[in-house]
DNA sequence: GTCTATATTCCGATAGAC
DNA sequence: GTCTATCGGAATATAGAC
C-alpha cells in the first residue's frame, strides 16, 4: 500500500480529531505533504471516502485491542484500564477521540460515514456494557443501575471530557479518570 | 431591538446546535428568512459576532435559571432536576446543547468566542460542583470522589449523551437520565 | 437604519498530462 | 499509477443603494 496514502490517512485522522470534519480541507493535507490538493483526491476521490476509511481504520484498531485483551486473558479491571488509556493518551496529545470528533457533526456526514460511525459507537457500547455486566457478576465492579445506562454514562464522560479539556485547559485529567474507576469499586 | 436580529439569533443557535459551527452558513439563515445573505451581515458583521452573541445569550439564560432557582429556594435535588431538564428538552428536539455543539470546534473558533465559551463552561461547572458539594453536606447526595471530578463526569455525560443520541437513535434517554440521579442517591 | 449587488477567497472535485 | 492545471460553486465579507 502506498506510503502517501498512509500519510494522508494519518494526517486526516489528526485533522478530524483536532479541527473537526467540517473545518479541515484537502488543502491542509496537501500543504503538509508538499503535494497539490488534487493528489489527495487521487487516493481518496471524495472527502466521504477519506472519512469512511478513517472510521474503518479505527474500528479495526478497536477490534484488535479487544482481541488482544481476550487472548491475553485480561480481567475486567485490566480491560477497563486499557480502554481508559486511549483517552489518557488522547488528552496528552490534545486530541479528541474519533467518536467525540465526528458525532457532533453526524447530521452533516454522508450516509456511508454515518453508517460506519454508528457501527463504531455500537461496537464500543456493546463491549463496555458486557464488560460492566460481567465485572459486576464477578464482584469486581459495583454499580446500582443497569449496565447499558452505566456504559453510556462512562463512555459519554470520556468522549466529552476530551472536548471540554480543550476549552478548560486546567482539567485535572488524572483525578477525573480516577473518579471513574473509584465509582466502580465495590 | 430588531425582530430580524432576534430571528437571526434564534436560527443561528438552532443551526449551531444541529449542524455545528463550521457547517452552517449565513446562506442557511438568509434563505430561511427570505432575505439576502448580506442582510445577515448587517446585524452580525462577521460569523464571529454571531457566534459570540449566541454564547452570551446562553450565558445569560443560565444565569437567569440559577437566580430563579435561588430566589425560589429550590433544594439541591430540585436544582439538579431543573438543570437536567435542559438536556431532556434538547434530546426531545434532536439538538445538542450549546457547549456540546461548540466545544468540539474550539480550536477553530476566534478568540472572542473561545473566551465566552470558556466562561460558560466554567460557570456551569462551578455551579454544579458547588451544588454537589452542598448537597452531599446536607446528606441529599452521596458520592465518593471529590465534587469537582463528579461534576465533570456528570456534565460530560450530559454533553456527550446528546451527541451520541444523534448517532444511536435508540438511546433510552429516560433510563440514562434516571441513572445519573440514581448514582447520587444516598 | 436596512438591505442588495458584488468581490474575493477557498472548497471539493474533474479532466487530463506525464 | 501518480500527480498537476483548472473548474464550478459556495463561503465570508465589503461597498454602496435606498
Amino acid at each position: 500500500m502506498s506510503v502517501t496514502r498512509e500519510k494522508i490517512l494519518e494526517l486526516g485522522e489528526n485533522l478530524i480529531r483536532t479541527k473537526g470534519y467540517n473545518a479541515f480541507s484537502y488543502q491542509d493535507i496537501s500543504t503538509e505533504l508538499g503535494i497539490r490538493n488534487a493528489a489527495v483526491h487521487y487516493y481518496f476521490p471524495s472527502k466521504e471516502n477519506l472519512g469512511t476509511s478513517i472510521v474503518k481504520t479505527n474500528i479495526q484498531r478497536f477490534e484488535e485491542m479487544v482481541e488482544n485483551m481476550n487472548s491475553r486473558k485480561f480481567g475486567e479491571w485490566q480491560q477497563l484500564e486499557t480502554f481508559l488509556k486511549i483517552y489518557i493518551k488522547s488528552h496528552r496529545e490534545n486530541k479528541k477521540c474519533l467518536v467525540g470528533a465526528l458525532s457532533p457533526d453526524y447530521f452533516t456526514l454522508n450516509e456511508t460515514t454515518k453508517r460506519d460511525l454508528k457501527r463504531m459507537v455500537e461496537m464500543i457500547l456493546t463491549w463496555l456494557t458486557n464488560l460492566l455486566d460481567k465485572g459486576r457478576s464477578n464482584k469486581i465492579f459495583s454499580f446500582s443501575n443497569d449496565p447499558e445506562s452505566k456504559a453510556i454514562i462512562i463512555f459519554s464522560s470520556l468522549v466529552a471530557s476530551l472536548q471540554l479539556s480543550a476549552v478548560l485547559d486546567r482539567i485535572d485529567y488524572k483525578s477525573f479518570y480516577q473518579s471513574i474507576l473509584d465509582d466502580l469499586k465495590p
